[in-house]
DNA sequence: CCCATATACTTACTTAGGTAAGTAATTTTA
DNA sequence: TAAAATTACTTACCTAAGTAAGTATATGGG
């Protein structure tokens, strides 16, 4: 039984990665990459640390990602107050097109959960949250 | 909104994976050779076709996998009576092995969801497998 | 002040998963 | 029945994410 459930949402992650990832690709975009200019364009210039404190993954995941997004001219990294700190933002250019990919995403996702309605929806999330609370 | 709802569904996916990867270390698995390994258990000789179809991930993913539980002796390979398949079947050593391994990710999976009553997570799981149904 | 410790980030290496293209065996078709 | 198409698997190469260890800066205690 429980074997399913983490089948299940295995499953389904990486059914909504590769969704996102086909949508992105126009834009030369992987959804790592997307998550972290989502990211910047909510909460503005931020520190390495905070980006994958909020994403949840390790700092050298956050490290290679950043690299490839500054290789390919969507973000700008400079130096922190603190020296060891980075503090990242999105490029002037990044600026612009992230409403247009954010509305092309948002598409991709309506489309993934077009069979559950509002309530279950939250329903969904509210359970997931739950999950690995011990 | 529904970001949210991604973003968990790929938190717990990735945090689940961990936890499995973290319980297999004393029997040297990672979660995916172990998928393959209770895939085997439950249905016995399959071809890599079978076994990719079921986990629903890409015939080199399995592969490649089954490269690594070929060269640890989990598995066995032989030549189907169509030469093109391969039949895949446990290895003895590996017979022995699956039942207490089983038993430790029941462990894991159950302490994740320690947080859910049975209908939680009864109501989970048909919720989760509504997505993408479009 | 200086040394030890902690912090922020990076590098190197591993598995996981995807796509595209290649190979060999089988099946279809003209 | 020979050529074409399909199928099963593999190889090569990409990103994603983890751990372990390294580097450089900052901080705290003696």
């Amino acid at each position: 039984m429980q074997k399913l459930l983490f089948h299940e949402i295995h499953q389904k992650s990486r059914l909504s990665v590769k969704e996102v990832n086909d949508a992105l690709k126009e834009f030369h975009l992987y959804s790592s990459q997307w998550s972290i200019l989502f990211c910047l364009k909510q909460f503005g210039e931020m520190t390495q640390k905070e980006i994958w404190q909020y994403l949840n993954v390790e700092a050298p995941t956050v490290t290679r990602t950043l690299m490839r997004l500054e290789h390919s001219d969507w973000i700008v990294r400079k130096e922190g107050e603190d020296k060891r700190e980075r503090l990242v933002q999105l490029s002037e250019s990044a600026k612009t097109m992230v409403p247009q990919i954010e509305k092309r995403i948002q598409e991709v996702e309506e489309g993934l959960l077009s069979s559950l309605s509002e309530a279950e929806q939250e329903q969904l999330i509210e359970l997931l949250k739950k999950i690995g609370n011990h």
